[in-house]
DNA sequence: CCATTTCGATACGGGGCCGTTCCGTATCGG
DNA sequence: CCGATACGGAACGGCCCCGTATCGAAATGG
């Protein structure tokens, strides 16, 4: 969890989490006056979120009236942190990712085969295959929010990948005669394809270091 | 269209479409009495429903009510068709299926490159870009629905790529030491990730070519 | 102690949709 | 012409939701 509530260390920061949400106006009239806000709410809130969805409620079914409900906590509670359905299902979606780790800079085929096989895990860990998936495919609905997310957390996986191939391009692992983001999608695409479009499928132990082999030294029989 | 309305020839058959929706009771007396439904509120209940997607109307703002409305048409009418929403959306998204056609059956890898060139053209004709993403999204969140399209429909295109897979393996055009059906994703997997991930991303010309060919040959540099 | 803010709860008016039922009319087979 | 069925339209009761407001209680800083 990359995005923790409001019991943050540097005292002096705003009031929880939720401040993805600008508030640009405001007189801010001294914050930290008053009760503080409940840091249990908000990992109750989404918490609540991820276990319906993981309990099969589909995201249409979700409302704010049912989060609230079932994370035992008031709709204002609710609406105090987000302004809507949109932009809480964002912040869960935040909550699941993990930082992708840095290449380990030896092998450019074993720094692809560990980018590939974290897709791999991220798509099977307990808790993200379903709901990563559920929330993922809400979230693409609205294409500005998508875009978001896109923009944020996809595009900074694909640039780890991206540096690797250009490494790789580099000192001759990779050929270079070939648009480098299909050849991004070369690798990315089978993960993608099986635990988005297939999803009962399971993503088998050796799956990363297959897909990498076989698209590094081609489909076609060794020579 | 595969799927088309009641005005079918061989003139004994049932009502009109809607029939993958049993009806095991019914006394069934002697259907073909009374006014006969009209076809033109198929096509146009159909229609408006794909029409609102086009204009960027998110599933979940669709309603039978708001259908119905736009398709000019009676909320009964519907109603008479299709049960719910979901098994009226399965049926749209059966009207935008064209059937896969038959591999030349010459070159393996002139095959590979039909079958691909064929997926990025579904992806980017104008009415199912925007239109299958949606709709599928949509569907893919109901897995019972999910399910059932995927078994009438993907599986039989699947079916296809890998009886061509076969035959190279056969002929010793295809390394027969891989999963087959991991090849198969090696090649469907990039284009299905840019035109369902990426959107915006655009298919061009000669994408399926250029995926078929460096998958074939390999990402690393050519001997 | 007081102003301030949050808490859970409850209520509000307004709205949309569900799925059914009923109109009056139209169109078929017999 | 009659019975049956379809049509578009309108209305139904019931449900859930939205987003806001208000409540009394709790928790904080000044």
């Amino acid at each position: 969890m990359s995005r923790t509530a409001g019991t943050d260390a540097a005292g002096t920061e705003v009031r929880t989490q939720a401040d993805t949400h600008v508030r640009t106006d405001a007189p801010a009239p001294d914050p930290r006056r008053g009760r503080p806000r409940n840091a249990a709410a908000d990992t109750a809130i989404i918490e609540a979120v991820l276990r319906m969805i993981e309990d099969g409620v589909s995201i249409g079914e979700l409302s704010m009236e049912r989060i609230a409900r079932e994370a035992g906590v008031g709709k204002a509670t609710v609406y105090r942190r987000w302004p809507g359905k949109s932009e809480l299902l964002l912040d869960v979606m935040r909550s699941l990712d993990t930082d992708i780790p840095p290449p380990a800079g030896e092998s450019v085929r074993d720094d692809l085969v560990d980018i590939i096989e974290f897709l791999r895990i991220r798509g099977l860990a307990k808790r993200n295959s379903a709901l990563l998936r559920t929330i993922v495919t809400h979230v693409k609905a609205q294409p500005a929010l998508w875009r978001e997310y896109h923009e944020t957390v996809v595009q900074a996986r694909r640039e780890v990948l991206l540096s690797v191939l250009r490494r790789g391009m580099a000192c001759g692992e990779i050929r270079a005669d070939r648009d480098i983001d299909l050849l991004a999608d070369l690798f990315v695409g089978p993960v993608l394809s099986r635990a988005l479009l297939h999803e009962w499928a399971d993503l088998p132990e050796g799956l990363a270091e297959e897909i990498v082999d076989t698209v590094l030294y081609g489909v076609r029989p060794r020579a």
